[in-house]
DNA sequence: TACTTCTCAATTGTCGACAATTAATTTGTC
DNA sequence: GACAAATTAATTGTCGACAATTGAGAAGTA
């Protein structure tokens, strides 16, 4: 017995969006590697105007960054923006994390427990690209659960940035054991209650991640991706401020 | 002698942004009220793609909401929203503090000063207008002072609904002594060194002035900013999820 | 050669027209 | 009159065309 689902219709724009976000962060295109809106208009079927209000949107969540008359880019990896960032995530969860303990019920006790589980379980199996995802998916759980709309949203802006750079955190880890070690106390203070130690454990682990991070990309002095495979033809240095 | 300064161009886009954003901030139009994108192009003598980029700019600062094939709408402001925005900035601005306090110097300390006189200044002309303008700008400021450029690139995000909600904040103030009461400690904080006081002063001055707020939503009742002059011809309730 | 100017191909910026969709209005039926 | 169906007006969604701008390379010049 099947149940009628209502057909979603969503707008060119938006689905355009969406498809150029997954080739972004699966891999598609490198960081610093240049995109025309004709080319991504001919692969996409649909018409440039489209393609470009998608772009915007694109630029708008730091995905993609634009020079004008000239061309869009991938945004790159830089040991700054890795530090810029998870301080700013660790600020974010820790609020997230304060909120939560004040609502919690057995419900959101139990996503959290299974969230966690979920990672156990990926990181016991070994396969990499499961493991961050669930380690992305606990901490956005974090946050969903705290019930904060607009923490939310600046959350969403600055996820898929930090799937770009959580790649490369689980790869730091000694093993996938350690990444069980430490999301394990942030579900135990969050769900014991201990606000003012949630908040604390979260800010911390995210801080000393981001350090690991720095250190690492300051050492391979290079982006840790791959340069992209063919030159950028024209110097993108001057971006557009707003 | 004059000295030649480049001349900045700036897309159609961009300025029809900017003065979409004034139009809205400076209360051109309310809260609630809606907005069409053929009325917009002519009265700024654009076309209507290039309006229609500028407000899908709005959108995602949040200024605005859209229904699809129904309209533009300028966000309302609600009590629980209130909240969730004083909690946000008040995270942010302590990390931003927190931040500043390890890189302070002398020229940081005296822009500080100056904020802080600013703000006195325009409390003791009375002048409620700049009033508010002073108080977001010393708030600004921290953040920008503290040299995280994520942190600043979503503190600009909700920037514009600050000031909408300052508004209100700064009227309920007792009087504008309080104003300034309530500002000096966080200048003092940051500039003695004293971290951990300069984040939790900032994160309370934001909370207790969200809770203010919140409570005088509750009691009007009705959103404080008058209701829009022209009925909403459509129901704008299924509002676009993404 | 070193330097400037001109030319041109590539790319984004802007526009107006038409299609798709929505919601109010009118019409039809009982 | 009450309800349903058809019509219509208003609005956004999408497109292709043309204008503006950029950067690279060719051509000219000392």
């Amino acid at each position: 017995m099947t149940r009628l689902r209502p057909i979603k219709k969503r707008s060119a724009e938006v689905e355009a969006a969406e498809a150029l976000r997954n080739h972004v962060i699966g891999g598609g295109v490198h960081p610093g590697e240049r995109l025309t809106e004709v080319r991504l208009a001919e692969a996409l079927g649909l018409s440039r105007t489209t393609v470009r209000t998608a772009l915007h949107q694109l630029a708008n969540e730091g995905l993609v960054v634009q020079v004008p008359y000239t061309g869009w880019a991938v945004t790159s990896l830089t040991s700054a923006d890795a530090w810029e960032l998870y301080t700013l995530r660790g600020s974010m969860e820790a609020l997230a994390a304060r909120l939560l303990t004040e609502t919690l019920d057995a419900d959101k006790e139990s996503q959290l427990h299974r969230s966690l589980s979920d990672l156990t379980s990926a990181c016991q199996k070994g396969d990499e690209v499961a493991v961050v995802d669930r380690d992305l998916a606990l901490h956005k759980l974090v946050v969903a659960l705290s019930g904060h709309r607009r923490l939310m949203e600046q959350y969403r802006l600055i996820e898929q940035h930090i799937r770009l750079y959580l790649i490369w955190s689980d790869r730091l880890m000694r093993s996938h054991k350690d990444i069980i070690d430490t999301h394990r106390p942030i579900v135990d203070a969050i769900v014991t209650g201990k606000a003012k130690q949630a908040e604390s454990i979260l800010r911390d682990h995210n801080e000393s991640a981001g350090r690991i991070l720095v250190e690492f990309f300051n050492k391979s002095d290079q982006s840790p991706a791959e340069l992209p495979d063919r030159p950028i033809r024209r110097r993108l240095s001057r971006l557009r401020t707003r």
